[in-house]
DNA sequence: TATTGTTATACTCTATAACTATA
DNA sequence: TATAGTTATAGAGTATAACAATA
């Protein structure tokens, strides 16, 4: 079908219904995923923005907040809200950089760091996937990998 | 592999790394495809949540204000505010019901119906999934929909 | 002058509770 | 007494703008 030629009429009308309905029970699949980590995060008193900033930290060196804004792309102002939640929970804690005194590098306690673990499991689990055997598992994963392998910002105003 | 037996503690290895990966690429790509469809929805001067209230409304027949609330999976008092926006742009309008005057219908105005085809529209294309082969996006259409076919409820307290 | 972190402020989205007008 | 819609209020998440300290 259509080998030789360009794509006719019909193959672009198929192709938008095809990525239409694929596109909505994605977003679908997407919010229930969400909702089931968001649970389990709450189970361990945080929120999920308080929880991908801990998630997002090093636990083995110390970063000033601006990386964390970097990789949360999100405004540095934020980040400060953030870590104040995350200082209060004894997870992190805020040091003075004493060779470039403006940045504060944030360290995350033992606490924090056995905290992170369970955000990692947290976050990677998934109860609505156990359906999928390990090979469709796979193929979805190479599927979603192409997609995102195209490279996009993620979140935030211009980066 | 692990044929006549159950699956061994390596298959459970495999099997947890494989979904973390897996769903840490979801989530990933939806988030870029939720930044998307929210550009495009801005362009047509709508926040996000005002747009899928006017696109889970009936443009054909009037519903009580209440469904839409179930159809949101949102409280009522959502509803009042998302509508009150809505009504201001002029896509809809609110009509007390002459039966139990308690409810008020909801319409969608001509104007409404025009911008709610657009909504659709925006939320049904993805530019990230123009990667993607007729043949992949038909396989990722069925392995999404095998994850959730499961049944759910989708946001909201209990319903 | 430019950069880091902070504060003040605002807007969106969502929830709960109290209120009203009906039923 | 129960229900539909509204209002008031609150909290999470995010953004912009102005500020102090430092470079």
């Amino acid at each position: 079908m259509t080998q030789g030629a360009g794509p006719t009429e019909a193959d672009r009308a198929d192709r938008a219904g095809l990525t239409g309905e694929t596109v909505r029970r994605f977003l679908h699949v997407a919010g229930a995923i969400r909702q089931d980590q968001e649970a389990a995060l709450a189970a361990l008193g945080l929120t999920p923005a308080v929880a991908r900033a801990l998630y997002e930290l090093d636990p083995d060196r110390p970063s000033p907040a601006r990386d964390l804004a970097a990789r949360l792309a999100c405004d540095r102002s934020n980040v400060t809200s953030l870590v104040d939640r995350l200082e209060q929970a004894g997870l992190v804690t805020r040091r003075v950089d004493p060779i470039d005194r403006r940045q504060k590098a944030l360290l995350v306690t033992d606490e924090g760091r056995r905290v992170r673990e369970q955000v990692r499991e947290a976050l990677s689990g998934a109860r609505l996937l156990v359906g999928l055997t390990i090979e469709e598992l796979s193929t979805l994963r190479e599927l979603v990998g192409k997609v995102s392998d195209g490279g996009w910002p993620q979140r935030c105003a211009e980066d």
